[in-house]
DNA sequence: GGAATAAAAATGAACGTTCATTCTTTTTTT
DNA sequence: AAAAAAAGAATGAACGTTCATTTTTATTCC
């Protein structure tokens, strides 16, 4: 059992309560304030674990993504068929959104304004590589179409942030039945 | 020629500042001090055409999100074949996208963030029922997967938000031919 | 081991700034 | 000359951040 420090615990419920509130409200309809009252601190607390309001969300956005890329991968051999793996990322990364509602939220305000550092934002990016690298061989092996890997992301992971999002705001609900489906339309799309 | 009235041009020229600078800096990065001196107004003169600042937004969405229908079905004849109405309504969408950049990064903005009002957003939603029809008659005819309209929406109409937003960011550039073979993939998702 | 003391962590109040909105006055139109 | 439209300055609230102080933790010495 790894000890975990009090100030990584104060951590966690600072970036646990900034996902949260942006979430509800947005970065900048989200005071420090608030953040603080929810994660149990003084405001001035979290000046000494992140340099300002910018920094804050920028962390949690590169974490929060690392996450994401390390569930995304999880128990997947890079050795295997490539149809085979591909279902195995398509259906981690499908799995996580579903489960981590709110970082998934998170992440598709992140990517979709000025919220975050376009440092950060690359950093985030890096992460993806066996996927393309999984895409790059299907193309050469003739299994997959020779799209660009933008049209190839665009067609089968982010249709799920879509779904997700639905999801969340009880438009639609998403059930295993449901998850095949999607699963065997993504791969359809790209598939020979 | 239709006559266009002083105050429809400051109108015109707010909403056009509003979606400039809420693209650059977010909704609540933006001032109104700001959106009126870029469309050469007093900050008192925006309560004369908008209410507050919510009431800005919600209605340059809505009224964004009305072009946006309009153009998606222009020329559609909803008496055609299924595919070809199918082309023609993508088509149109990925086109606007493509064309009116602003407009859309707006909107994907207003998408996935809380920026705007529930009711707005249920307002916004209800333009794009043409499309749903034609989904509608290609299951019954067989010629669409029986798939909820949510699916299908992600998997075809949502990527052109994602190649578009790549391409805004100067990280992939969608021409003739990459349109061509979105299309293609887009079709080929959903198609028996 | 436990009192005394130093160091670190955490706090709440305060500061200066920015912002949405309003009010009074001026300019433009009728 | 009256009415409408627009302006700029003023207001009060809210925010990010800092600062002086208190509380907690760690270290030293008996």
């Amino acid at each position: 059992m790894k000890a975990i420090s009090k100030s990584q615990i104060k951590r966690d419920a600072l970036v646990k309560a900034t996902i949260s509130l942006v979430n509800n409200n947005g970065f900048h309809a989200t005071p420090m304030s608030k953040i603080a009252k929810m994660a149990n601190v003084s405001p001035a607390t979290i000046y000494l674990y992140f340099e300002n309001k910018q920094d804050l969300v920028n962390q949690v956005y590169i974490e929060v993504k690392a996450e994401f890329s390390t569930y995304a991968f999880k128990d997947y051999d890079s050795e295997v068929d490539v149809e085979t793996g591909f279902e195995k990322i398509w259906k981690n990364i499908a799995n996580y959104k579903l489960k981590q509602v709110d970082q998934s939220l998170f992440l598709s305000q992140c990517d979709n304004t000025p919220m975050i550092d376009e440092e950060s934002r690359q950093e985030g990016l890096k992460h993806l590589q066996p996927l393309l690298e999984l895409w790059e061989r299907g193309k050469n092996e003739g299994v997959i179409k020779p799209l660009s890997p933008y049209l190839l992301y665009a067609f089968t992971i982010y249709p799920i942030s879509f779904l997700v999002n639905m999801e969340n705001r009880n438009l639609c609900s998403i059930g295993k039945g449901e998850l095949e489906k999607a699963y065997s339309t993504a791969w359809n799309s790209i598939k020979i």
